[in-house]
DNA sequence: CTGGAAATGTTATAATGTACCAAATTTCCC
DNA sequence: GGGAAATTTGGTACATTATAACATTTCCAG
């Protein structure tokens, strides 16, 4: 059986998590941006699961656990994370997602499962090379990418296969 | 001088909106599909520009001419549009725009002007190819791609060297 | 000409995101 | 340490985008 990636199987995800917050302290500590109390939180919630999180969702954890957030709050830590490559947004979904190579210079490629929503987070060098020369060819100057593909994941194909 | 794609030069535009209608009545006709009037008129306004309109956008429009309409309206006519392949939306923008290759078989790329707002539909095989391999190494089904591209457009480009 | 499907009208509301200003906290320079 | 400047947070209100739900009309095949 070929290999799979990590959203797809189970693993010990708190790990991932962990791993996650070490690097963006890391990360932080390197640029000189503050990881605030809230920030990590933030963080610390979309990395829970390999699904993306709706901003709302985030604002409802932290009311939930008594932080005294409202739209702004959400949003302002996102925008942060955003700028220090720690999570992307979604477009097509309006969510976000934790970065799987934070510190790493890459375009990002998503593979959204529309079943079970798992999201795997890639760098595909010949398809941003590919990318970047098409733009090239009309004389336009890329400055940012989105590249979501939605469709099955290999586990969510499986069962589809015994309705 | 390089030769320039449409949307990035003076050409007459009301010739691409009438080929894109006439277009439109081809499909729809061969797929027995009905483009009533609110429908096309839709369609007719989005293709006034080669920037992406907004659904609220086209609602004020229509507003505008008379005709009684609300957001369901207007989201209707879209999601119509959209399924017969005649617009694309564009989930980074939250706009729509006419597209360019109705009737082909093509996986929409789009390159967005931050500066102008021009939008510019290609069809780049090589990426496509690269998108579904990388797919395909992770054993992952691809149904459907967003592909935008935000940057400066050739023109937006030779005028910020005057600032 | 009629019954069912498709399309439209209409109201209300959900979901997502931002503008704006005030208060608190941190940083940094002296 | 003291104080000015910058950053971060709190909080309200509102803007924008999108859909749910149900009634009515229009279309068209038989």
């Amino acid at each position: 059986m070929a290999s799979q990636a990590l959203p797809y199987r189970p693993h010990n995800h708190q790990a991932c998590v962990t791993q996650a917050l070490a690097d963006a302290r890391a990360i932080c500590r390197a640029q000189n941006a503050r990881l605030t109390p809230t920030r990590e939180r933030v963080l610390e919630l979309i990395w829970q699961s390999h699904k993306p999180l709706g901003a709302y969702d985030v604002l409802a954890e932290l009311t939930a656990e008594g932080q005294n957030a409202a739209p702004p709050t959400v949003y302002r830590a996102l925008d942060f994370l955003q700028q220090h490559g720690l999570v992307h947004r979604i477009a097509s979904l309006n969510a976000f997602i934790g970065c799987a190579h934070a510190g790493e210079n890459h375009t990002g490629m998503f593979l959204i499962c529309r079943s079970c929503g798992n999201v795997l987070e890639l760098t595909a060098p010949g398809v941003s090379g590919a990318i970047e020369g098409a733009a090239k060819a009309e004389h336009f100057k890329a400055e940012n990418v989105t590249l979501e593909i939605a469709g099955l994941c290999p586990r969510c194909q499986s069962e589809s296969r015994h309705d």
